[in-house]
DNA sequence: AAACCCCAGTAACAAAGGGCACAAACTTAA
DNA sequence: TTAAGTTTGTGCCCTTTGTTACTGGGGTTT
């Protein structure tokens, strides 16, 4: 864990704050696919990712999803910890994208490094802020973009994220991601299929040139 | 000045601060209808919201605008300061919505606050923890909720703002808010004013009960 | 092999919203 | 008062997106 840490945060945090987390953290380890965080529950500790990728979606009240954006090494989950610092339940699901190692902090510690350590809160500020201009894209996306743009913009992504330019989810998967419905991801993924920009496959999609 | 900072936000900062905010800000009043800041715009001071209320607007390339959210009384622009401390341009468009009076802080004094005073700190927080909020309840009315129920949301959103039941702006300028047309506004409010939730007059319109 | 399930393709239709055109009502300026 | 500009109302049609229903392919289970 030390040399995870080290390298990924190093450039942030002071070797105190390195011992502290390396003593009060818990390191885990999470397969993809499982759901490390849910919609009104309550949050004891925020997590810093040393590896891997995590989805964060919204969802409303029929249960429908959209996502908002993913984390990736070295981030952690702005929202979470307004919901920590706020003492309220978590606004946002957060689900492993990729296998993810991850540490996570009880949220006292966070507010006592906060006062004690430059590092610390000037990654919680930066983390803030990129989690507002992410959310600004976001709301550009779906504010300014009609789906085709938004379906390729979200396949470019997970290429990035999963570094895999085999897609190995179902139309249905992205239909949720996307807030919309099955017949219209795969009426789109036809059409960009048909400009050779993919190549469609049962449970996966094959990434040519987007 | 004094008393106006005092009452307004004397729950948050300890005397040294407020004196340090007399000292070094500067008073503004601004009447409603002007840009105080612009998108691409470099930042140099962030405002402080004595009373009145300032909309916050989104633009994509082709010029169109989208409401994100209002600040009141108390607040101040987190992406502003997001950007500040990021050294980077503004994202945003911020128009005074009703005649307003703010106090601009130097971006240096702000960042010296910050080691300095908890109170400063904590404020300083808690508007990102806010605006954090604010967008997520625009992304959830923007991806979940049509027209309909946007439009009326933004009216009671107005009437709140502004203290008014009449609300004086014209179809278009709603339409430019919730980036949609002229027409399909016109439309919706005929519709509205048929359930007898509001009265359309010319420059204005007589909100009921929505 | 038969039955079953999951996934994808497709057609037909529905609904929401946007664009255009034009008319009517009202306001302002000449 | 006339002309010009602004604001609103409305009909018609188009595009985008959503819905329903059905098909068949591919794999799995029994």
């Amino acid at each position: 864990m030390k040399e995870e840490l080290l390298g990924t945060f190093s450039n942030y945090f002071e070797q105190p704050l390195i011992d502290e987390i390396l003593e009060v953290g818990k390191l885990i380890e999470v397969p993809a696919g499982e759901t490390i965080m849910d919609i009104g529950q309550y949050i004891r500790s925020i997590p810093l990712l040393l590896s891997g990728a995590i989805k964060v979606l919204r969802e409303d009240e029929e249960g429908d999803e959209l996502l908002l954006y993913y984390l990736e090494q070295g981030e952690t989950c702005s929202v979470t910890m307004a919901c920590c610092m706020g003492q309220t339940k978590s606004e946002i699901r957060a689900v492993t994208e990729t296998d993810t190692t991850l540490v996570m902090v009880p949220v006292q510690k966070m507010e006592e490094w906060m006062g004690k350590y430059k590092g610390w809160r000037n990654y919680v500020f930066e983390s803030y802020q990129n989690r507002l201009n992410e959310l600004l894209q976001t709301v550009d996306n779906i504010a300014f973009k009609n789906l085709d743009q938004r379906l390729v913009d979200y396949l470019k992504k997970k290429v990035e994220v999963t570094n895999d330019n085999r897609i190995k989810n179902t139309h249905q998967e992205i239909a949720y991601d996307l807030h919309t419905s099955r017949v219209v991801i795969s009426r789109l993924l036809k059409k960009l299929e048909k400009m050779k920009k993919l190549v469609l496959h049962r449970n996966y999609i094959h990434v040519i040139d987007l």
